[in-house]
DNA sequence: GTAGGTTCCGTACCATGGTACGGAGTCAAG
DNA sequence: CTTGACTCCGTACCATGGTACGGAACCTAC
């Protein structure tokens, strides 16, 4: 019953297709089958545990594959490249999720305190 | 040369495709066009543009639809409604994103410090 | 030894948000 | 009054990240 591929997924909060899909993708192994089935460790179910952490933080599958495949590498230089260059694309996209809260703020506040039509248009205008 | 399709679409930082298509999705008016071009106008800026805030703000085209509709409208129980919804996933949202910046910032230190592999799978890890 | 649940695998389909193509019509400058 | 750029419109195509289908093999319990 444990190591099937239903229990990775489960493990991983992903649906099976999904699992499969990754290994489609090249990002999880295909481990091979000795009975019929193939069975999978701990160790697949950190990377997929990975995987939907890094794609939290932004990351595309492809890139992802990238992160992956430098984890077994060397490439410091690279590895901190992408962090950093990652890094500066969350704190612009935090931003901007920052400022469109501000303006959803705004709209909800001028919503209640106005009688005519809701000002929703006009609450995103400093944004 | 003003008030076209390209002008507005330059306007609104979108391409003349992506005007047709909000046009398609019923989100931007399809002006009558007197002469053999259709004319658009300010308030086709402004439609346009906050379309575009809109999304940033994480609202899907549909639901951009909705609150166009509703800003005509006076159902201001139902625009606060969507606001506050939003501005709640805009927090989990921002969460998440300060999560991931803080791994990657951990990923980018503990790679710095160590010789052997990046240990990227682990960067993640309390994530 | 058989019934029910999983797994395997290829292939097809889906939603979202666009982007491209191509031929005909129109408009503005020279 | 022609040339070149822009517009119009339908239709097709694209990338991303999955999700669904269906028949055959397999595994487990009874």
């Amino acid at each position: 019953m444990s190591g099937t591929i239903a229990s990775l997924a489960r493990e991983g909060g992903v649906g099976v297709e999904t699992v499969r899909y990754y290994q489609r993708r090249g990002l999880l192994r295909t481990p091979e089958k000795p009975g019929g089935v193939r069975r999978y460790d701990a160790e697949d179910v950190r990377r997929l545990k990975f995987i939907r952490a890094a794609q939290t933080a932004g990351f595309t599958l492809e890139q992802i594959g990238e992160l992956l495949a430098l984890d077994a590498g060397q490439d410091h230089v690279r590895a901190r490249a992408l962090a950093r260059e990652r890094i500066g694309a969350l704190d612009d996209k935090i931003a901007e999720l920052q400022a469109a809260r501000a303006a959803l703020t705004r709209l909800a506040d001028a919503c209640g305190a106005t009688a005519g039509p809701c000002p929703i248009l006009t609450a995103f205008e400093t944004a």
